[in-house]
DNA sequence: TATTAAATTATCATTTTTCGGAATGAAAGA
DNA sequence: TCTTTCATTCCGAAAAATGATAATTTAATA
């Protein structure tokens, strides 16, 4: 299923561990060799391991495998602390149901859009960034709110530095123009794109700021054109701006938690 | 703590990931290098490794690392597994049969309910939870019992970034009033819901605590209004309270079972 | 802006694991 | 009882992890 061909020990254990996790009953090494395609003393060897640390162990009175203890505890933890970090996706996940649309969190990284989150309202129609993926800075909101923001020497360098591929025919490959829509994107404060990377599908976003105004990401939403035109785009502005504003608080805001603090530092 | 003289790979895998969900807020390579005594290279090396499989991910903005997609999903996965087991089922059932309604065990993930187990008593009457469904926070008992554990600021905060939708005329929608109704929740740790996500159903539930007092997921029950009114739902507490009891002792011990395929397949 | 401290990445010889074929013991099924 | 399948142990070649040192980048501070 997912094991590429050089897989190291550590994805094999958590090969391992995940099938386990999913069966609903014991599995025998056999059954998980065969599942993963291991040799057989390799998988003895690898459940040795893990069963060693708690993180498997025998189902009483056979030689099957259930999940540990030592993997329950670290599950709840794990759980417990992406419940205290989620607050950024449930905000992601209210201004994408309250505009309707698609929505994502982007950074600019290496001269390169990177999606760190997003999420889809409903059937997959509009340009899907997933997380993970890149995109060029010239042709993406996010890029244009990033380079809008830079001093303008920088700014100019970089754009001459950047390799302008047209990927429509709406696309800016010229520097002049690109400077020039990168000045007015500075002034107002959001960017729009208009299918200037993939034809039929336009979007816009807002910056989420530091509470030094410094900038962290973006907040974007993109949308097929035969849905919503460029023009009406507009009206997303607001709503992702109010977000934005919340993300800011919520995102690097040392997510006082405190939960009984359990294990916490002796 | 945990570090014997030699640790495998393995092991410092796990204690990175165990001391960032432990930790309240995003860690630093420099945090974990020095909680964990390792050298600072190294402790780059391995949290890369980690980072790559998405089971760490650096918080938005920011180079601190929190726990990663990868690792959430395959929690969920385990803390299902760990409850489908027969000698936990058996509790399920147990109770589902002393109080002569469906039962069901949920956790939060992505700030839903996703359901892991479940057992119903007679015929499909009330709600069907079964496992793999997901349902909102704020409009079932098992989501008022985990937002009610969180600190104050947070779970207000997380109360703003929802989206309430309204599914009934009971539904909360008023972050004021349902953060009243959490602060009655945490006083007395177990949680009501009257109609709210689903007209005609009413329900309750317990949380189910690790040892060290940590929420590990929640035991609930859901009943045809027509049968049990939301009142007379308290006299169901005790005994999921009960079971809670047992399903957290019996959670981290090395019981099991094996043969009895757990659940019954469908 | 200049200066300093800290964090991160790169390199590499050494040590430690891993790997899985072959062989053997144990248990389930006929 | 016999046969087949599964579980387990051994072990040398191959691969990977390790962490010191050093170079480089980034952040902090004056």
């Amino acid at each position: 299923m997912q094991q590429l061909s050089t897989d190291g020990p550590l994805d094999r254990a958590f090969a391992i561990i995940g099938y386990v996790a999913s069966q609903t009953r014991a599995a025998s090494v056999a059954d998980i060799a065969a599942a993963l395609t291991l040799p057989l003393p390799t998988a003895h060897r690898l459940i040795g391991n893990l069963e060693q640390r708690g993180l498997l162990q025998k189902a009483v009175g056979t030689k099957r495998y259930v999940v540990g203890n030592q993997l329950v505890t670290l599950s709840a933890r794990v759980i417990g602390a992406a419940f205290r970090t989620a607050r950024r996706h449930a905000v992601l996940r209210a201004v994408a149901a309250e505009i309707g649309e698609q929505c994502e969190i982007g950074v600019v990284r290496d001269n390169v859009v990177a999606y760190v989150d997003s999420v889809r309202v409903s059937q997959p129609q509009g340009l899907q960034f997933n997380p993970g993926e890149a995109a060029p800075l010239h042709c993406t909101s996010t890029g244009k709110i990033y380079m809008s923001r830079l001093p303008e020497r920088a700014r100019e360098k970089l754009c001459r530095a950047l390799t302008l591929t047209r990927y429509t025919e709406t696309t800016i490959v010229d520097v002049e123009r690109l400077m020039e829509v990168l000045e007015e994107t500075r002034k107002r404060g959001w960017a729009k794109t208009n299918e200037e990377y993939v034809r039929g599908v336009v979007g816009c976003a807002v910056p989420i700021l530091s509470p030094d105004r410094e900038l962290i990401a973006c907040l974007g939403v993109s949308v097929p054109v035969a849905r919503v035109s460029f023009t009406e785009l507009d009206r997303f502005i607001a709503p992702l701006q109010n977000a934005a504003e919340l993300l800011s608080e919520t995102i690097l805001q040392a997510d006082e938690d405190g939960t009984s603090d359990a294990s916490g530092e002796a």
